[in-house]
RNA sequence: GGCAGGUUGCCCGAGUGGCCAAAGGGAGCGGACUGUAAAUCCGUCGGCUUAGCCUACGAAGGUUCGAAUCCUUCACCUGCCA
């Protein structure tokens, strides 16, 4: 199977230029080079990210040679989007991000020696020392502002409380990156989200127009559960990162448990390398064993894997039977609870020193006092998974699990462990 | 530079002197149901030493017994004009 059709089973085919061209590109027998670029907007990747790198990855696994793109230039501008005018992050700040979600992007394709070995740059490297004189006649005069003005995202912003210059410059950046990539390293397609067709193909124009060449354009689809909702915030509504110190490995894998039945069998295609056989028996799974989340499960431990690793995965995994599992806490040995109690938040406490209110809150479960006497009023505070009704309840030596731990829970499955002292 | 309009809680948005910690919607959070799902329903949604107090309606100052609401100055945004 070609990786177009491969592609295209795994529903990650959103628009593409020319496909049948792009087809006979991918069969030559040198292999085609391909980039996608991320622009620094955090310190690090999230979820959504994993999409089209992940992607890359499959095209090279397919004999095509990746290129990542750190968008150190691309991340001081900021692409337009809806919602309004980006307020922008200093350029040092700018180069921290852009150096952390290097070292993010190189985990997801394989550096060799190999004709199909991957490339990072940094578009940095070509707008950094350019002159405005030198972009402006270069690239500038290539693009028509009335085709701009008739972008979707642009009519959008200028419908409503209009954009910069700056953000509107956006696409000749991202252009320029495309020419630039194809006079390195011969690049002839580039990738990204289906946000991102205008400005891919204002890359294939700018070739054309300069080099009299056609290069292929290519995006994937956004990333929304059933309702529509965008792919990778998490329920607290925040993103959900690859960086561990922001998404700690155990809320990254239960994130991926927590998908909804009607979300799991396309995620499984689109974020895993799981065959079609595979992916057709949890499936199968799913429709008529729901309450067993094989698929869900499935999905978060070949994720989790990706980021984080074997190990980290057992041990969440480990975790999350622990804790969620049928058994009873106090019946858990010491070292199995202590190890489950390391994926999540912790605290240290001493007998007689607080109430429930404090736990809540120096676990973190909750960011104010009132928010926890809120959690008690609401029937949504545990101890040891036993409601706890009362305001004033403060845990006696006889609650302490082994290896003096105290499991406080809000709600369904917002888990902190408290370390008795003493 | 001139004129006009705007700046409200996480987001949208009502509110033109006291009844405003501020309508309504969304998001979030909790509960019930269930499968650590979806949908639905109910509740909740600034902070604290919680019958009270503090902080808050772009910023600072002022008028008033009392201001998100009136006045002054400043900042920023949008539009029109130069």
């Amino acid at each position: 199977m070609s990786i177009l059709d491969e592609l295209e089973w795994r529903g990650l085919l959103a628009q593409s230029t020319d496909r049948d061209a792009l087809r006979r590109d991918l069969e030559a027998p040198e292999p085609l080079t391909l980039y996608c670029g991320f622009d620094p907007t955090a310190s690090s990747l999230h979820a959504g990210h994993l999409i089209p790198l992940l992607t890359l990855r499959r095209f090279q696994e397919a004999g095509a040679r990746p290129i990542v793109l750190a968008g150190g230039a691309t991340g001081q501008i900021g692409d337009p989007r809806d919602v309004g005018e980006r307020s922008l992050h200093s350029v040092d700040t700018v180069a921290e991000w852009a150096q952390r979600i290097r070292g993010q992007l190189e985990r997801f394709v394989a550096f060799d020696d190999s004709p199909t070995g991957a490339l990072v740059a940094n578009n940095l490297d070509w707008t950094g020392g350019q002159g405005v004189l030198e972009f402006l006649r270069d690239v500038g005069k290539h693009f028509s502002v009335n085709v701009m003005l008739a972008r979707e995202t642009v009519k959008r912003r200028l419908a409503a409380d209009g954009l910069s210059f700056t953000e509107f410059s956006y696409l000749l950046l991202q252009s320029q990156d495309y020419l630039e990539l194809f006079r390195r390293y011969g690049c002839r397609l580039q990738i990204g989200g289906s946000d991102q067709w205008g400005n891919i193909v204002g890359g294939t124009d700018l070739i054309r127009r300069v080099e009299g060449a056609t290069t292929h354009a290519m995006t994937l689809p956004l990333v929304t559960d059933s309702e529509g909702r965008k792919f990778g915030k998490s329920t607290g509504g925040g993103n959900i990162w690859l960086d561990p110190e922001l998404t700690s490995p155990y809320a990254w894998y239960q994130y991926f448990v927590n998908v909804g039945d009607a979300d799991v069998g396309r995620y499984l295609r689109m974020f895993t390398f799981l065959s079609r056989e595979e992916i057709a028996a949890l499936d199968e799974d799913t429709a008529e064993r729901p309450h067993l989340r094989a698929g869900q499960k499935r999905l978060a431990s070949e994720l989790t894997t990706l980021v984080h690793g074997h190990h980290q995965t057992d041990q969440v995994i480990a975790a999350s039977g622990a804790l969620f599992g049928r058994g009873e806490l106090g019946e858990l040995a010491a070292d199995t609870l202590t190890a489950a109690m390391a994926e999540v938040p912790t605290t240290d406490v001493a007998l007689g020193e607080g109430t429930i209110v404090d736990l809540l809150v120096a676990t973190g479960l909750v960011d104010s006092k009132g928010a926890a006497r809120r959690a008690v009023k609401e029937g949504g505070a545990y101890v040891n998974n036993t409601k706890v009704a009362d305001e004033e309840w403060q845990p006696s030596a006889a609650d302490v699990l082994a290896g003096g731990w105290l499991v406080v829970r809000r709600g369904k499955r917002n888990l902190a462990g408290v370390r008795v002292k003493g």
